[in-house]
DNA sequence: TGTACATCAGTGAACGCGCGTTCACTGATGTAC
DNA sequence: TGTACATCAGTGAACGCGCGTTCACTGATGTAC
C-alpha cells in the first residue's frame, strides 16, 4: 500500500471534523465541499471515495458532534461537585458564543436541519443527550425533573441563538449573563 | 402611466411580503430570487428596480416581519384579560410551529443572521419589541421583570427550534407543551 | 532477485445547474406642441 | 385633434461564479511467479 493501513479511515475523520466545525461556524448551506476539501490538502473529487454525498456527511457530522459533546459533558458532569452549574457556566459562556464551530450544533444547526428537511434520529439523539445530562444534574428532591430539563434546554439553546444574532454587544452579554444566572438558581432547586 | 400611482410601491411591498415568507421557511440562503420573483408572476430583472441587493431585501424583510408581528402582538396583549400567557399559547402552538413563515423570525432566522454576519440593528429591535411585550405582561409584583422576560424570550425561541428540528413528532411535542405550560406557570408569578 | 500485474486513495477536468447581478430593450402611458 | 417625444415598471438574455457530482486517470505500493 501507498498509505498505511489505516490512513484512508485517518481521512474520513478529517474531512468529518472539518466539515463538522465548518457546518456549525457558516451554515450547512454556506459550506462547500470544495473549499473543505482544499483546507485539508485534498482534491474535491476524492470527496466521493468517502461519503456518497454531501447529506451522508452532514448526517455523520452531526453524529460525531454528538458523541463528542457527549463525551465532553460526561467528562465535565463526572469531574466537578456542582456539574449542572458548571455545565450551565460553559453553555452560556463568551467562550461558547464566540466559538460556535467548536460548540454544540443545537443552536447553530438544528433550525437549518429543520428547513433542509433533514431532520433525524441523530437530532433527537443529540436532544435526548443534553436532556438527560441536565436531568442527573438536577437536585435529588426536584419536582419535576424531566419537565424543568426541558425548559432548561430551551432557555440554553433560546439564549445561545439570541446572543449570537445580537448587534449590540450589551445585549448579547446581557442576555447570556441573565439568562446564566437565572438557570443556575433553578438548578439549585 | 402604464400603471396606476402607487403601483410600483405595491411591488415592492409583494416582494417583501413574500421574501419575507420564504425567508422564514427556507431560510435566506436556501431562497432564490429568480423564483421568488417568478412567484409573483415577474421576471427576476426587475428585482434591481427595487432593491440594491439581496442583502437589502433581507434587511427590509425582516423590518416588515419586526412590524407586523409587533402589531400583531399589540393587538393580543390588548384584547386579552391574560396577554402574557394567550402570548406564551400562541408562540407554542402547534399552528405557529407548523407555519414559521408566517411566524417569528427569531427562531428561523436569527441563527443564519448570525452565521452571514447580517447581524443589525433590526435584529435587536425584534428582540427588545419581545421583551418589552413579554415584560408588560408580567404581574405588577414580579420581582425582576427584566431578568425573567429575557430567560422567557430565550426559552421560547430555543423551545420553537428544538421542536422544529425534532424528528420524532412525540419529542416535537413534548418540547412545546413542557415549555408553554412552565412558562405560564412561571408568567402567574 | 527481477518483472508483470492488481490495488486503491487521491487527482483534476468536466458535467449541468442555479445563483446574484447587469443591461439594452419594450411598450403602454402621459405630456408638449 | 393629431403627432412626436419622455417616462419608467417590467422584460429577458447574458455575465461570471461556485455549487454538488461524475469519471477516466495516476502513481506508489504490495503480491504473484
Amino acid at each position: 500500500m501507498r498509505y498505511s493501513e489505516d490512513h484512508k479511515a485517518q481521512t474520513h475523520q478529517r474531512i468529518i471534523k472539518e466539515a463538522s466545525a465548518r457546518f456549525r461556524r457558516d451554515g450547512i448551506g454556506a459550506t462547500g465541499l470544495q473549499p473543505l476539501m482544499k483546507a485539508l490538502g485534498l482534491t474535491h473529487g476524492g470527496f466521493y471515495a468517502h461519503f456518497k454525498s454531501k447529506d451522508e456527511l452532514v448526517e455523520k457530522s452531526l453524529n460525531q458532534a454528538v458523541e463528542d459533546l457527549a463525551a465532553h459533558c460526561d467528562d465535565l458532569f463526572s469531574k466537578k461537585d456542582k456539574p449542572l452549574a458548571a455545565f450551565i457556566d460553559h453553555y452560556l459562556s463568551n467562550s461558547h458564543r464566540a466559538t460556535p464551530e467548536m460548540g454544540c450544533p443545537l443552536p447553530t444547526m438544528s433550525a437549518e436541519l429543520g428547513q433542509r428537511g433533514q431532520a433525524s434520529p441523530t437530532t433527537d439523539k443529540m436532544i435526548h443527550n443534553r436532556l438527560s445530562a441536565i436531568e442527573s444534574g438536577l437536585p435529588e428532591d426536584t419536582v419535576s425533573k424531566s419537565e424543568l430539563s426541558t425548559v432548561m434546554l430551551s432557555a440554553l439553546v433560546g439564549a445561545m441563538v439570541l446572543s449570537r444574532s445580537a448587534h449590540d454587544p450589551e445585549l448579547s452579554d446581557r442576555i447570556l449573563e441573565t439568562t446564566r444566572e437565572w438557570l443556575k438558581g433553578q438548578a439549585k432547586g
